[in-house]
DNA sequence: CGATCAACTTGACAGTGTCAAGCAATCCTA
DNA sequence: TAGGATTGCTTGACACTGTCAAGTTGATCG
């Protein structure tokens, strides 16, 4: 039962989350969160540095989730024809953005966190990856095959990205008031 | 030469302008934009309301000059085919953000503002309107026009603004860190 | 002339992030 | 087995923050 990184740090991590879920905004104070684990205001310092360090290995935890599941929905969809299953792939990420509105919010943006933090850095690789896989396996079909692999990969993303936090920024309740994001997502997907 | 709205607020607007743009971030105080005009640290309090009043303030008067600047873009290209037209819109919009990149992240994120703000949302839906004016011209030359309207302005939108703010945040860096955001900007236009 | 109002200022308060120093337990080394 | 270093925190202090409440000062107006 040996513990490598102290359950205190990993404490401090889970109340972060609590704490910008409770508080439906990222703007959440190092105090409140040791105060919710029961620890001294200092505690979010000592394991983290400051402020922005706490941030940022939230966000890299968040983005990790997103890769995971992104992979899983990979997994799940196997069989589908690879074009579908990229949708599904878009259709997944905008979900997990809906589902965890703050977190995603967190982990897309640069500030408050430390962009050349290298455990955000692999995170974001890694989710990444896994669409330019599904990408390629949608262009080895013919699809949009005349492009270069990244260069579609990167309109997929832009587009899917550029759903989610609009959405998560609310800026699609301005224009679209009846819109589901449901729906928004599949039209977007649809539409490449 | 009468004023209506006093001219400290005016200054004060243009100080938390400045003041976002020589610290690179939305993280601003109230009391540093007071000291720059030289007035009491309550004087944005007594405008405004509160720090989210003037950052709303800020965001929509933001919002507004990309809409101007979106029309300007129109009407200089004006000889332009429609399809053209439209793609020199998306490359303007991400020109803008490119610009301005902390103001622009402040209008287009929801965080810190007050989203049912009037005039934000008039200028949002403002904006909005020229790139939906901009689809329907193309539209009309036979481009997607099995879509509805709005169904290709929404994709259009998503496509141009979520590689805005994606840039903004510094998240394309990550994947591309050889593209430059003018490259990006082309490549996503045109790949619709 | 007196009241009202706008345009601020002044003062206070609770809360914040971070620096610096402390302290107790554990580990390494000699 | 003694003693120094390291780890995992805490405690205290400081400058700074946004906002509430209560002035103040000058113009407007009936």
């Amino acid at each position: 039962m040996e513990k490598r990184i102290p359950d205190v740090a990993a404490a401090l991590l889970a109340a972060a989350k609590a704490e910008v879920l409770a508080k439906g905004s990222v703007d959440v104070s190092l105090r409140a969160i040791a105060r919710r684990v029961g620890v001294s205001h200092q505690a979010p310092g000592h394991f983290f540095g400051n402020r922005s360090g706490l941030l940022t290995a939230l966000a890299a935890a968040e983005t990790k989730r997103l890769g995971e599941h992104l992979e899983k929905t990979e997994k799940a969809n196997a069989a589908l024809p690879a074009r579908e299953r990229l949708s599904a792939l878009g259709v997944a990420y905008i979900q997990f953005a809906t589902e965890h509105r703050e977190l995603f919010r967190l982990a897309a943006r640069g500030e408050y966190i430390d962009r050349e933090n290298a455990d955000l850095t692999q995170a974001r690789l890694d989710t990444w990856a896994v669409l330019v896989r599904a990408v390629a396996d949608s262009q080895s079909t013919g699809w949009r095959s005349d492009q270069s692999l990244e260069d579609t990969a990167l309109l997929c993303w832009t587009v899917v990205h550029g759903a989610a936090i609009a959405w998560a920024d609310g800026l699609l309740e301005t224009q679209f008031p009846t819109l589901s994001i449901e729906e928004i997502a599949i039209k977007v997907t649809d539409a490449l």
